[in-house]
This record gives structure tokens, sequence and C-alpha cells, in this order.
RNA sequence: GGGCUCUUAGCUCAGCUGGAUAGAGCACCUCCCUUCUAAGGAGGCGGUCGCAGGUUCGAAUCCUGCAGGGCUCACCA
């Protein structure tokens, strides 16, 4: 039990004993640090159960609580803040407790069937991952670690977009226009080799646009007129027809994609368990829809095509089969969605990371597997966030103005290195272990500089300047790690042995927000918000610093303060490297 | 036009279910390296929390309206 729970209960009890009235909440927040105590216990919201003056209210919780609890050593009262005063017993014993615990904060996964699936990136294989796959895979892994640490069992998987018009523009083009290239061959990675051929089809395809506007076309009739165009709609339907050379194609330039990708993925830290394949699930759904038919869930149209209306909630009518009979976006989502349970029966719900733009969907994806009946459509989430601007404004692949995440982390690597040169604490390292520590550096800046922002926030992006080694920063709190580590390396203490001395304040503030460690996390996972874990950490390790700065260590009057300050560094340390690994970010032994 | 969302210091962001004088970093100005890593610490400057109402003991936080930015309203995905 926590002190906080152990206070409720207490002023619980010190109101029935009082005021003869139940209390159903308490109130607490920090003691602001111009005012004494550690505790603070809000008095107005009591005000609607016993009326009275606050202060005289406070005055009596208080006397109560030094009475009757052990931990609470004094009070004051402010307006209708009641301050507790802690004591170090208190804290000396909780810190005695957790201070070997390197699994401090989490909760160790139990047999349910309330797992979690979290699905991200859901990337296209006609083009590189860019900066706004960078976003969402960030967000989406630091969100399954941060669930799994809540104590529930996660299923990481993405949806690969890997059929489609736009496929076969890329297919079409290395057909047409190339010259037999492949990975081997060229030595780039495949995901860039097809990217290349995607921009080549845009490129053509804009001839032949302008080509027919001089003939005195309109724009759009051109647009719909180009032989390229033609001939990759004509190559889709080969594809669905499963004409084998098409098909060879295709598994052979996919294959090259998903190598690349891999590589990126790798570079980045994040896995799966898990991938689902669009040319796999595109037909999933339909059945789903006559079930829906018969149960009145959806309603058909003169011309055969299946709705579902949604005016009632709030929502217009949703298409989720085409008059032709066959499906859209939304139906495939609907029969990915059941397939995904039936082969993960134990998941009790699942948390999508798409960008903001399909807030709409979702939402009504959502309420159509709701209105089918599942049990599990309670607990489904879009994870949804802000797109990623540039100065120069959106990113359009076709255009060429995206953020290449391959050169993106390369740039903030190389950035990690000049500046980590200059400063040349890495002395006595080899040059591949001097590397590793760069590319942990350089990551770290770019995971937390993208993770720490609100998800729903978009982010201005400008990669000469935005990411920064200083303040709040992931290099910054990596800083304090790698010292943390000095300091044990030196350090020749007995871990395990218990101290009791009277606590410097700064000791104090640390151990108060060690305590609130686990309650972050639990937040973090019902909120999906790896922004609360981050700065969480910015601030424990602003408390670190100002210890670090005030306490001497090695300087310590006595032994057991010695031992107690680097035991202390020690948990700092383990909770540093615990919280960052839920952000993905690794964490280096020197710097 | 309808729906959703964002707006907090010059810049980048915190601010949990309403609570004390709204907090950090960057930038700018002062100090602190013969002691454990100065990618650090201590302090200063800087705010009508987009605007206007409302709810109440109390509003950056909740409600309404307005302004500005973004997204979205396809038999595309």
């Amino acid at each position: 039990m926590t002190i906080q729970e152990t206070l409720a209960l207490k002023v619980k009890e010190a109101f029935v004993s009082i005021y003869k009235v139940e209390l159903s909440t308490v109130e607490f927040q920090a003691t602001r640090k111009e005012f004494a105590g550690d505790i603070t216990v809000v008095v107005f919201p009591m005000l609607r159960i016993v009326k009275g003056n606050p202060v005289q209210i406070g005055e009596n919780l208080g006397r109560y609580l030094v009475d009757n609890v052990t931990e609470v050593e004094a009070f004051n009262v402010v307006k209708g803040f009641l301050n507790l005063v802690i004591s170090d017993t208190h804290y000396l014993d909780f810190f005695q407790g957790i201070k070997n615990n390197k699994k401090y904060g989490f909760v160790s996964a139990t047999v349910s069937n309330d797992a979690v699936m979290v699905e991200y990136s859901s990337p296209n294989t006609n083009k590189p991952l860019h900066l706004g796959h960078v976003r969402n895979v960030l967000l989406g892994y630091s969100v399954a670690e941060i669930i799994k640490a809540s104590g529930k069992k996660v299923y990481k998987t993405q949806v690969i977009n890997d059929r489609g018009i736009h496929i076969c523009k890329s297919m079409l083009a290395w057909s047409r226009f190339g010259n037999g290239e492949t990975p081997e061959l060229t030595g780039l990675k495949g995901d860039k080799l097809v990217g290349n051929y995607y921009v080549k089809f845009d490129q053509e395809y804009k001839k032949e646009i302008a080509v027919l506007v001089s003939e005195g076309r309109t724009e759009e009739e051109a647009k719909k007129k180009a032989p390229l165009i033609l001939e990759a709609q004509d190559m889709l339907r080969q594809w669905e027809a499963g004409e084998e050379e098409v098909i060879a194609l295709w598994k052979k330039m996919n294959q090259w994609v998903y190598d690349g990708f891999e590589v990126t993925y790798k570079n980045i830290g994040v896995d799966f368990d898990s991938y689902y394949y669009e040319s796999n699930t595109y037909l999933l759904g339909k059945d789903n829809i006559t079930e829906g038919l018969d149960n009145g869930v959806f309603f058909k149209k003169e011309d055969g095509s299946v709705w579902c209306d949604l005016t009632a909630d709030g929502l217009d009518e949703k298409i989720v089969l085409r008059s032709d009979g066959t499906a859209v976006y939304m139906t495939q989502d609907i029969g990915t969605a059941i397939q995904r349970i039936k082969d993960n029966p134990d998941i009790g719900g699942m948390i999508y990371t798409v960008g903001n733009e399909q807030d709409y969907h979702f939402k009504v994806l959502f309420l159509i597997l709701k209105k089918l009946g599942y049990a599990w459509a309670d607990n489904l989430h879009h994870l949804s966030y802000g797109m990623v601007d540039l100065p120069s404004g959106k990113m359009k692949s076709r255009e060429g103005t995206v953020v290449d995440a391959d050169e993106l982390m390369t740039e903030m690597v190389t950035t990690s290195r000049e500046i980590s040169e200059e400063l040349g604490k890495l002395d006595g390292y080899s040059d591949s272990q001097k590397e590793e520590v760069y590319t942990t550096i350089g990551m770290g800046a770019l995971k937390y500089f993208i993770l720490k922002v609100d998800p729903k926030k978009r982010i201005l992006f400008d990669p000469k300047e935005s990411v920064d080694f200083q303040g709040n920063t992931g290099p910054f709190i990596q800083y304090t790690y790698a010292r943390i580590q000095a300091i044990l390396r030196k350090a020749e203490i007995d871990y395990s042995k218990n101290v009791t001395i009277p606590l410097h304040e700064k000791e104090k503030e640390l151990l108060k927000q060690v305590e609130l460690y686990p309650e972050i996390i639990q937040q973090a996972a019902t909120n999906q918000s790896p922004a609360l874990v981050a700065n969480y950490t910015y601030d424990l390790v602003k408390g670190y610093n100002s210890f670090f700065q005030n306490v001497s260590i090695f300087g310590a009057d006595t032994e057991d303060e010695k031992i107690f300050r680097v035991q202390l560094s020690s948990l700092v340390g383990n909770i540093i490297k615990s919280a960052f690994g839920l952000l993905g970010i690794t964490v280096p032994e020197r710097m």
C-alpha cells in the first residue's frame, strides 16, 4: 500500500470519527515548495459533505493524522490545504524495499483474456519509410511496451498494404523504364529502389497528361485516359486474376521492399509479433456484411450497395459494400478486426496507431463493430497522432518533399558524433564502441524529441535545428544515466546493506518522485501516452541532477551516507533505464 | 457548410480526474569546473493561458459562442 492509499484510508477514518460521515474520495497533491510538508490534502472538496471552515477542518484532520498515522510527523494548514510532513523512516523503508528491484513499477502479466493488440507502421510497399512512419512506429512500439509494463499481454502487429493500384505503378515503371535493376546489382536498399520507380511512374504519367492536354483534352480526362494509368489498371486486373507473370514480379519487388523495411525497423529498434498482409485480408469482411444484413445492422439500397445508417449516432450513412458486391476499405477493416480475434482469442482490445486524418474512419469502424455485437468492440482505440510538418510545408511523397527515415537516422548519428567528438569524453573506447554510443545518443535524441510531445499535436520538424542535446532531450537524460554509471564503477559499497540516515532535502524530493513511477506507468497505459513517461523521466533527472550538485557522494560525512547516496543513484539509474526502455530508447554506460 | 481537433513566455513544450503566486528547456543576462562526467548546477529576465461570456468557494483545465490553424465529410486506401 502506498503512503497515499494509507493516508486516504486514514482521512476517511478521521471523517467518520470526527464528523460521523463517509467521505468517498480524498484529493492529494504534492506540497508546494514554499510550504513545509511533503503531501497535501485538499480540504475544499470536503466542504460539500461537511459545512464549516476549511482551516478548522484541516486542523482537525491534521491532528488526527499525526496521532494515528506513524508516518505523519507534523502538519500545517494554509487556507484549505492541509500540508503533511512525512517521516524519513517512511521514505527509508520504501527505498529499501525497492532499491535493488530492476522491475520496479512494472506489473507482471497474468494469464487473462484482456490481451491487447497494438497495430503500428502500416506501410505501403511502393515507397520507403519516412518521418511520418517514424512517429507512427515510435508511438506504437512505445505504447505496446508501456501496456506490457502495466501488466497486460501485448501483440504487436502491422498491416502491410501490399496490393492495389499504387503497387502496380512501381511494378509497371520498373518493367517499362528499368534495365532489370535489383538491390544486389545496384547496392540500393530494396525499398529505395522500388520507391524510385514509383516516382518515375509519376513523372512519366505527368508527361503523358501534358501531351494529352496539349492535344485539347481536359486535365481530368487526360488523367483518366493516359496510357500508363490504363496499363497500371490493367496490371491490377491481371494481379487479381492471378496472372502468373504479374504475381511473380509482385512477389519479387515486394520482397525487396520487405528486406529494406526490416533494416529500417532494426535501426529504429522496433519489432513485430505478427504481420497481416492486405493481399490476404482484402477479401475479408464480406461474410460479416452478410451477417450484419441479416441482423439489420446494415441495409441494401436499390442498386445493390450495402450501407450502415449511423445518422442516429450523429454520423452519416457509410457504404460497406459496393453495388457490384466488391469490398471497400471499411469492409476490409471489419473483416481484419474479426480475423485477428479469431487468430488470438485472448485479445480483449486493440489499438490502431494511425494518423489523425483517419479519425472519422475509425470512429465509424468501431461503431459498426459494436453494432455487430462484439464484446471487444468496447476496447478499441485509435491512437491518433498529428502530422509531422517540415518548415517547407507538408510532406508529399510523390513530389519528393519527404524526410527519408534512413537518411534522418544517419543524420542524427552524424550530429551526435560531431558533438561528442568535440567533448571528447570517450577516450579509451575503440572506434566501434564509440560508434555504438553515437548511435545510441543520436537515436535517443530523435526518439525522445518525437515521443515527448502529446501524440495528438502536430509536430513541426526542422531536421537542422529541432533535435537538441541540452535541456529536455534524450541525450540530457542519457548523460545523467552515464554519469550514474561512472559513480557505480567507482563506488565500492554493499548494495544490500540497509542504512538509516537523516534525509537531506534533495534526497527526500527524489524519493517522492520515485514513488510516483508505478502510477505514471499505469496512467501512461490507460492514456496511451509515451509523453507522460518521457516528461516524468525528465523531472526525475532534474531532481537527480539537483541532488547530484548539492549533495556530495564520495565526500559524504559518514560511510552510511555514502552508501545511501550510491544506492539512491543506482536506483535512479535503473528507473531511467527502465523508463527509457518503455520509449524504445537505449542508454549508454559512458558518454 | 457539417463533424473532429489544436491555440499556454520570443521559440519548443509540460501542466493528471477543476485547487495555493501557471512550470521546464532553448535564447538573453549573473554566478559555479584542484571534489563523484560543465551534454551539468544556482539565480535573473520573460505570461491579460487565442478572444468573450457562463458554471462555482475556486477555471489554463468544464460548458457555450467567436476568431485563427489542421484534418475530415468518395461505390480511393
